[in-house]
DNA sequence: CGCACACTTGAACCCCCTCAACCCAAGTGG
DNA sequence: CCACTTGGGTTGAGGGGGTTCAAGTGTGCG
């Protein structure tokens, strides 16, 4: 409770503070949005930016989870290892992603950044007493909760049933409605990480997704003007092969003999 | 604001409606157990009871998310569909399970039960108004939201990374984690679901998985007594299989040359 | 008994993995 | 300038883990 009067008294009596969250460039896509404009200085008191480089590992699984992040800027691959190295990225959190959630004591995951990164940290205990004071803030965390259920519950079928093609399918569609800026080109995507973080995400290796994004290409399906841009050319075909239905590209392997009974 | 108080004044108007939930057998392996003894009666007062019997769909995938659920009973399936039938089941729920996260508007996955089931019901007006009156609960679900989404992280890493014995195992162990009653033996494991729904869960197929059963079977370290229980006998290599480490049972494949250069 | 249902086991196949070579662009340093 | 390296990506050949297809084994139940 002293805490808490603490924090509040912190915000309140610098009302320039406030603004540093006021001109976040998240602001409304992350869940700060929850907070009021009045609020907001209560956020910025215990706020604290940061900025990691790409390949820098900010979180890692297993230790103790003391610190939350929204991230500001950049890309972030999320991921679990087994022992002997194999690699299961869970998700990527891109600007206004909120990490902490899936948090017991310690990190469930690790954190990399995939770019040049801008973070914004919460301590556990500030984040708590902002929880305490603001419950409209705990609502919201709430809901994005659900909505990374849901995702990962999709993910699992993709991981579980899905085919090569239909996996890529899937993942090309999924960026193209997650990180297509409003009024942007949804058939224009930007895609940050390696085929390897693909290949990591989606339960397959390197060489599968190089060779199906050929056949896709082969196919008129998309263009791959650089390595990291994909454009749509066929989004209904995407869409259907991505929800399994649809007929898949023909791998058109040699030596096979001719489909005849 | 109205509604509300129509809620407290139910609850608190009828004492005896709070025995209901203050006998319930799930009362402290639920959600329910964030709510103080002297505010039964206001959870009592919004919940109905409801029994559904083994294959029976009681939440469908795509539907208006009207009903949140708390299992108090057998065990129930979570899965999602391909439109060609194809399966993934999310998760397991068991005795006092809530079923309502991973919901937007409408349900993100469909729910049957495996045996006989028990529901406690909750409507979504009167979910709502109880969390709007007792934010320990919202605070509480958000817990739970976090250990499924670190749950389903963990699935994803099963899914996308690991073999087929590593599978079985890890599921093996997790069972045995999940339903053992406190005090009781851990190496008693009962599985209320099939073969298929094994499969359907890790992502293989029914052959899979009884040809896993076999060999960890002639291995010696299971026994299954019946289709529906398992023994452990060698946890330590079941919990080194399931993490990635140790030895595989080799799967003694006929026609096939030794292995020499 | 006959039937349904769950499970097991065998044999052949296939999708994706493994291993390996190669391409290409961006440093880096003499 | 070129030689060399390094990291990411592509492509090919062959092999393997799990699937598919098919037959067979209980087991409960009308």
């Amino acid at each position: 409770m002293v805490h808490i009067q603490k924090i509040r008294a912190l915000g309140l009596g610098d009302p320039a503070l406030a603004d540093r969250c006021r001109q976040c460039n998240v602001r409304h896509s992350s869940v700060c949005d929850a907070m009021a404009e009045t609020e907001l200085a209560s956020l910025a008191a215990v706020a604290i930016e940061k900025t990691v480089e790409r390949g820098q590992v900010f979180i890692e699984e297993g230790n103790p989870a003391d610190d939350f992040y929204t991230v500001t800027k950049g890309s972030v691959k999320l991921y679990k290892l087994l022992p002997d190295g194999r690699q299961q990225i869970t998700g990527f959190a891109g600007t206004g992603h909120f990490l902490g959630l899936a948090v017991d004591k310690t990190y469930a995951f690790s954190a990399e950044a995939i770019d040049t990164v801008g973070l914004c940290r919460f301590s556990r205990p500030s984040l708590r007493a902002l929880l305490d004071d603001f419950p409209v803030l705990e609502r919201r965390l709430l809901d994005t909760a659900c909505k990374e259920l849901a995702a990962a519950q999709e993910q699992m079928l993709l991981l579980g049933r899905k085919t090569a093609q239909e996996r890529l399918a899937s993942f090309i569609l999924a960026r193209s409605h997650d990180t297509t800026p409003c009024g942007g080109n949804p058939d224009h995507i930007h895609l940050p990480m390696t085929r390897g973080d693909i290949a990591d995400y989606l339960g397959l290796t390197i060489e599968t997704i190089s060779r199906t994004f050929s056949l896709f290409r082969a196919a008129k399906r998309i263009l791959t003007p650089t390595n990291a841009e994909i454009v749509v050319l066929d989004r209904r075909w995407l869409t259907d092969i991505g929800q399994g239905c649809g007929h898949a590209v023909p791998s058109a392997r040699p030596n096979r003999p001719p489909t005849v009974a």
